[in-house]
DNA sequence: ATGAAAGCGCTAACAA
DNA sequence: TTGTTAGCGCTTTCAT
C-alpha cells in the first residue's frame, strides 16, 4: 500500500490507471495500449491479448475525456429540455437515450426555461462540452443560436418542433394532418359546436394543429364554435375551460380539440369534477400525443398519437449521419416528419345524436 | 473568408478558437487568458478587460473537455435511472438537474434497465467520462460496484433508495414513518380490512413502507386483510387488484395501500372500471409519493409526499461537500431520511362506517 | 505490427 | 501580476 504513495505530499493515493502503466506492465509502448482500445487499428493477437490481460487486472478503462480530446468526438449529445411535466418528455428521453447510449453516445441534459436568454446561456454551456451534437426537445433556436452552433460545427435537430429557417433539421409527427384528422372524425360523428384549446402560441406544433383542425373545419362549411388558449399547461387550460363553460351548457360546445394530452387531462377534470359536464355524453374532448396516461381508464382519452419511436429514430438518424459525415454542417437541414394514427377511445361519443344535450 | 483555411488540405474551416488564438490577439500569454477565466486568478484588470474583449470578438470559450483533463473535475454528475414512466423520477430529474446547473454541473444520463449485469456495465461507462460523481436513482449499486467507484475517487448517492452497506450515502424519505402514518390513517377512519400491494421486493423504499405499515397494523391489534405484489409497475398492480377481488366484495379489502402512486392509478382504474368497485365508498385507495397526477381530480389519491425538492437538496449537498472536499472517499456514508406528510384526498373515506358496504 | 514523438486545449506551478 | 514550462491521458502520424 505504501508504494502507491502520491507525489503530491501524503494525502491520499488514487491509484489512477492509464494506458502508461498498462504499457509499462505488459512491456509494450502506451500507443500498443491505445490501439488495442481502438476499434479499427493494427494490433497483433498476441500484443492484443498480453494488453488486455494486463488491463484488466489493473482495472484499467480509456478515460474518455481525453480520447475526445485528441479525436475532436466527445460521443456526448446535448439535450435541452424545458419542461417534463407533460408525459410526452420522460418518454421521449428515455426512447432517446436508448436509442443513442446503443450507438456508443449519451446525453448530457440541460434543462431550461422558455425565455430566449436562458436558452442561449444554455447552448453556449453546451457548447463548452464538446457535445457531438444537440437535440432541441421543443425549445426554440434563434437564428444567431444556431449560426453558434454551426460554426462550432455541431449539428442540431429540434425534435418536437419545427422552425421556417431551412437550415435546422427537425423531426415532428404530422401535426397538420393530425389536426385535419380530428376534424374529420368529430365532424363524422354528429358534433357541430366544436372548439379549440390551444397550446403556447409560439410552438409550430400548435399552429400546426390548429391549422389542421380549422382549416378541416372550414372546407366543410364549419367554424370554430369557440376558442380557448391553455400555452400546454394545465392551469390554463382549466381556465379556458371554465370560460367555455361559463353559461352553462347552453351555447357551449359539444366537442372540444385540446392541443395536447396533458392539457386534456386538466380539461377533462374540470369538466367532471367542477362543471358537472359529462364527457362524452354531454362533450367529447380530443387531446393530442397519445401519452400513457390517454390510456388509463380514468381518462381514456382520444387522442393523434405521436409515433415517438420513428421520432426517436429520425433524430438518431439525421444526427448521427452529421456527426460522422466529416462534411461541414450542410446549410439545409431535413425537415422530417411522421404520421400518427388517430386512436379513438372512450372520451369522444362515436353516434350521431342530434340534439341529445340532456 | 479564405484566410481561414485550414491546413489539413481544403475542406471546410471550422475556426475553433482557442485561448491560444486570443493571447495572441490581446497581445498577451496563453495563461493569461486562463487565469481571465479562472474564477479565483490573479489578473489584472486592464489584461482583463483586454482579454475579454478579445474573447468575446472571436467568440471564444473555454474548452470544459481540457478544463477537466487537467484540473481533474469535468463538472459532470452521472445520473443512472431505469424507468421514467413513474412520474416521480421525472419531477426529480427536473429539479436535480436545475439545482446541479445553478452549481455548474450538469447530468449526464445514464439508462439502464435493473439487471445487475446491465447497471455494473453502465457505472463503468460513466466513469470513463471522468464524472465527478453518481447519483443512481432507484438503481441497486451492489458492493464491488460501489468499491469501483470509491477507487475512482467518485462519491456515489443513492437517490430513493437505501442499502445496508454502511459506505453508500443515500437519499430517502422516511418511508418506514410513512407506512406508519397510513395504517393510522386508515385504521382511525374505521377500515377494517385493509390490504397492501407491494413494490418490487427488492427495494429498500418497498420493504419499508410495507414494515411500518404491517407493524402499526399489528401493533394496534390488526392484521394485514391480505396482500398482493404489484412490482412498481402498473400491469402487476392490476393483476393483484383483481386477485384481490376475485370473489366480488364479500372477503375484499375495505382498503388498499398500494406501495406507490404510479402503481395506485392502476389500482383505481381496474377497481372502478373494470369492477365496477367504488373508491372511497366501497375501498379506499392510499399510494405513496405525490406525484402531480395524485392531485388530479379523476384520482384525487390520498397519500404520503415524497418531499423531492428537500430530497433534491440533500443529494446536492452530500455529493458536492464530497466532491468539493479533497479528502478520500470517507468509508462511512450519510443516510439522509426526509419526512413527507400525510396528504388526505378524496380516494379515502373520512368516517367511520362501519358495515356500510352497499 | 510497433515505438517514438507530437500535440488536443487547457491549468498550475514556478520564475521573473 | 505575468510569462514560461510542464504536463493531464490519449490518438495519430511517422519511422522502423
Amino acid at each position: 500500500m505504501t508504494k502507491g504513495l502520491s507525489k503530491s505530499s501524503m494525502v491520499v493515493s488514487l491509484p489512477k490507471i492509464t494506458a502508461n502503466d498498462v504499457a509499462a506492465r505488459a512491456g509494450v509502448s502506451q500507443s500498443a495500449v491505445s490501439r488495442v482500445f481502438t476499434p479499427g487499428a493494427s494490433v497483433s493477437d498476441h500484443t492484443k491479448e498480453k494488453v488486455l490481460k494486463v488491463a484488466m487486472e489493473m482495472g484499467y478503462r480509456p478515460n474518455s475525456l481525453a480520447r475526445a480530446m485528441v479525436s475532436g468526438k466527445s460521443r456526448m449529445i446535448g439535450l435541452v429540455v424545458a419542461y417534463l411535466q407533460n408525459q410526452f418528455y420522460p418518454e421521449a428521453i428515455e426512447k432517446l437515450s436508448n436509442a443513442f447510449q446503443e450507438k456508443g453516445y449519451h446525453l448530457l441534459v440541460f434543462m431550461t426555461s422558455k425565455t430566449e436568454g436562458d436558452i442561449s446561456h444554455v447552448v453556449e454551456e453546451i457548447l463548452d462540452y464538446q457535445v457531438d451534437g444537440i437535440i432541441a426537445a421543443s425549445v426554440a433556436m434563434s437564428s444567431d443560436l444556431l449560426q453558434r452552433c454551426a460554426a462550432a460545427g455541431v449539428p442540431v435537430v429540434s425534435f418536437n418542433r419545427s422552425q421556417d429557417d431551412e437550415s435546422l433539421s427537425s423531426v415532428t409527427s404530422e401535426n397538420y394532418a393530425g389536426g385535419c384528422k380530428i376534424a374529420e372524425f368529430l365532424m363524422q360523428t354528429g358534433h357541430e359546436r366544436i372548439a379549440y384549446i390551444a397550446g403556447w402560441e409560439g410552438a409550430s406544433t400548435q399552429r400546426d394543429r390548429e391549422a389542421g383542425f380549422v382549416e378541416t373545419l372550414e372546407k366543410a362549411g364549419q367554424s370554430l364554435w369557440c376558442r380557448g388558449v391553455g400555452n400546454f399547461v394545465m392551469d390554463d387550460a382549466k381556465q379556458a375551460t371554465r370560460a367555455m363553460f361559463h353559461n352553462g351548457l347552453d351555447d357551449a360546445p359539444d366537442a372540444i380539440f385540446v392541443a395536447n394530452d396533458h392539457m386534456a387531462f386538466a380539461v377533462m377534470d374540470t369538466l367532471r369534477s367542477e362543471l358537472g359536464v359529462k364527457v362524452p355524453e354531454q362533450v367529447s374532448v380530443v387531446g393530442y400525443d397519445d401519452v400513457p396516461a390517454a390510456s388509463w381508464a380514468a381518462y381514456d382519452l382520444t387522442t393523434v398519437r405521436q409515433p415517438t419511436n420513428r421520432m426517436v429514430a429520425a433524430t438518431l438518424d439525421i444526427l448521427l449521419e452529421q456527426i460522422e459525415s466529416e462534411n461541414l454542417p450542410t446549410a439545409r437541414g431535413q425537415q422530417v416528419k411522421i404520421d400518427g394514427p388517430l386512436i379513438i377511445r372512450g372520451s369522444t361519443r362515436q353516434k350521431h345524436h342530434k340534439g341529445c344535450r340532456t
